[in-house]
DNA sequence: ATAGATGTAATAATATGTGTTACAATGGAT
DNA sequence: ATCCATTGTAACACATATTATTACATCTAT
């Protein structure tokens, strides 16, 4: 079990719009072309990205750019915006509350995993677009 | 995007089996009527619980128990044995080489979703069977 | 031997993720 | 005003994962 590539690719396109803003129109052709997935996902996740905010996408001329600073964007940002809001773990929908296990489980359980996602989230809070593309442009090994 | 249900069933399986030791016979079926999910799917969490060295089953005879005491028993344990190990997320398998930001998305954010995981497993291995025993028992609410 | 139980394969139904085609709507360029 | 590259979105196809269920061979105390 794992996360989809949604926060993956999200991420990936934040960062090419934002290193080649200015130098190419960032089209949902020209992203793909770097991600390498067909187009009509790009215009999918940008319309995600957009819906929460992260990006202005031009309509009918074509490219998207940062509606803020990449210090001001984390990956928690691009989560919420491609990934649900639901709780990390599924939980079977009805324990037998005869059992004292069973009428606990989900309580006893659950606010522990909530606990456990929470920290995730936190942990993706704490990485931001910035630190990604500084990474990128000192680390990029050709 | 949510993991399965399997850790909280398998942990459920393990309380009752625990719970209920000497008290009754823990089978699938008796286990399937607190967790509230079909026998067989008890039988092969089971399976997988065995697999990993946690329960001992009476083939023939019917009933489990745990091979060691509830707290030397973490929700890592139980997760190793009901989850694939895999990347928290799933990367797009070929992004364009030509792009700096495509050769070089994998590993700089893969990395730190790596340290996400880690975190995870950490947490995961901080909380203890008999710790959920103890919440079950103490904070029952019939 | 029998009866109850486990181990496991096979199948089905459902949900989710990903890829693709198609096309209306948009908006700058001419 | 028209053209054309582009976006936004629906529809569909396909693969994979999850969960439920049936079936049956195997096991073991009695």
């Amino acid at each position: 079990m794992q996360f989809s590539v949604r926060l993956p690719v999200a991420t990936h396109i934040l960062l090419c719009i934002e290193k080649f803003q200015g130098e190419y129109k960032t089209t949902s052709t020209f992203l793909a072309g770097s991600v390498n997935v067909h187009p009509v996902i790009i215009r999918k996740t940008l319309g995600q990205l957009r819906t929460a905010g992260l990006v202005e996408v031009a309509a009918g001329v074509g490219g998207a750019k940062l509606t803020r600073s990449p210090k001001d964007i984390t990956l928690l940002d691009i989560f919420r915006a491609v990934e649900e809001e639901e709780d990390l773990f599924h939980f079977q929908e009805n324990p037998n509350p005869q059992c004292p296990v069973g009428r606990n489980i989900h309580r006893v359980l659950g606010t522990r995993l909530e606990k456990i996602k929470q920290h995730m989230m936190d942990d993706l809070a704490a990485i931001t677009l910035e630190e990604l593309l500084n990474a990128v442009n000192e680390e990029d090994v050709p």
